[in-house]
DNA sequence: GGCTCCATGTAAAACGTTACATGATTTC
DNA sequence: GAAATCATGTAACGTTTTACATGGAGCC
């Protein structure tokens, strides 16, 4: 029921009580790097997430010319956030993967271990699936064409998994030594 | 008018003659590695390059219930392709980048030059951008929480920036190699 | 008998972007 | 006095995904 959007909403409200507005800027930058979205999709969003209860706004004194509402997360819609990472599987939009990794504050270090080796076994999956497809092409071509551009995308996302996965490793090497000796 | 889809099919035409059906096989594995589209987009597209003359169709002998339909690229569709190729500018979306790269082909290796020179330009640029971002953040952040997630996502991208520049060298000295001595 | 591959098309639903609408305060 | 920032909402449009629809040939 609560789609990508609401989650990354939730997250965000969650490390910090805000407004629409603030969370329309900060889905421009820097979390619009990875996962972006405009103010009209954002305000119905949050009106949904309230009417399921996993948000709750007051109304603060603002400068616009309507009310201003702060958004502050609900304990179901922690647990709603911490479900949505911890469900994490192999199969994760690679879009996703990034707004998860950004969201994992939500999780306790050691709970984060799991999700980040979800990410690294996609990429590892993904990694494989490139390297069969470019042993299939004839290493031989020389010839300017179709063969040439297609050999220079496909070594490009072998380089893209390659450099996911040594991330992967930094991320998990860095969790690792937060859950403790 | 015409849109990215349709470049794409006329780009996967100029290289082949294909149906509509091979088109939509061809968009999940390899094209669809960074760009993909259903048959239920692809068959209403084709109608309309035809429409526009940028591709004709032959009825062929197949095993559907319907006709087959071979399509080949007119004169007037692979200027349209050689434009939009030409036209490649550094704020071109990042999706996009490799469907222009794999579609190259149909320029000769020094038109191409200048195309993957405007990519690697604008991977410069986001490159300037993340590295801004990340000197304005705390590096002394211990703590585990968003500082520490976001720091993780910036880093990525980062890195993901770097990969791309040194691909694009890459593909620049082959290019140059090509346009001979 | 059921599954997959060939082969094309339409319709509905979901999602995302751009435009319309309003208006006070601060900065150049 | 013009532009940017704060601040929220709706409407229209365009694109993308999923579902509906049809049917023969070959394989297990």
């Amino acid at each position: 029921m609560t789609t990508t959007l609401g989650h990354a909403l939730l997250g965000l409200i969650a490390a910090r009580p805000s407004t629409g507005y603030d969370l329309a800027r900060r889905l421009r930058r820097p979390v619009g790097y990875f996962w972006s979205a405009g103010h009209s999709q954002i305000y119905p969003e949050l009106a949904r997430l309230e009417a399921a209860g996993l948000v709750r706004h007051t109304v603060i004194t603002g400068a616009g010319p309507r009310e201003t509402k702060r958004y502050r997360v609900t304990a179901a819609g922690r647990r709603t956030v911490r479900t949505w990472l911890l469900a994490t599987t192999p199969d994760v939009d690679d879009r996703e993967i990034l707004l998860r990794v950004y969201l994992l504050f939500a999780l306790s270090p050691g709970e984060a271990v799991g999700v980040v080796e979800a990410v690294r076994e996609h990429h590892r999956r993904t990694l494989e699936e490139y390297r069969a497809h470019r042993s299939e092409l004839d290493p031989a071509t020389r010839e300017w064409g179709p063969d040439v551009t297609s050999q220079a995308t496909l070594d490009w996302g072998i380089s893209f998994e390659e450099g996911r996965i040594r991330w992967s490793d930094d991320v998990l090497a860095d969790l690792r030594r937060r859950v403790g000796p």
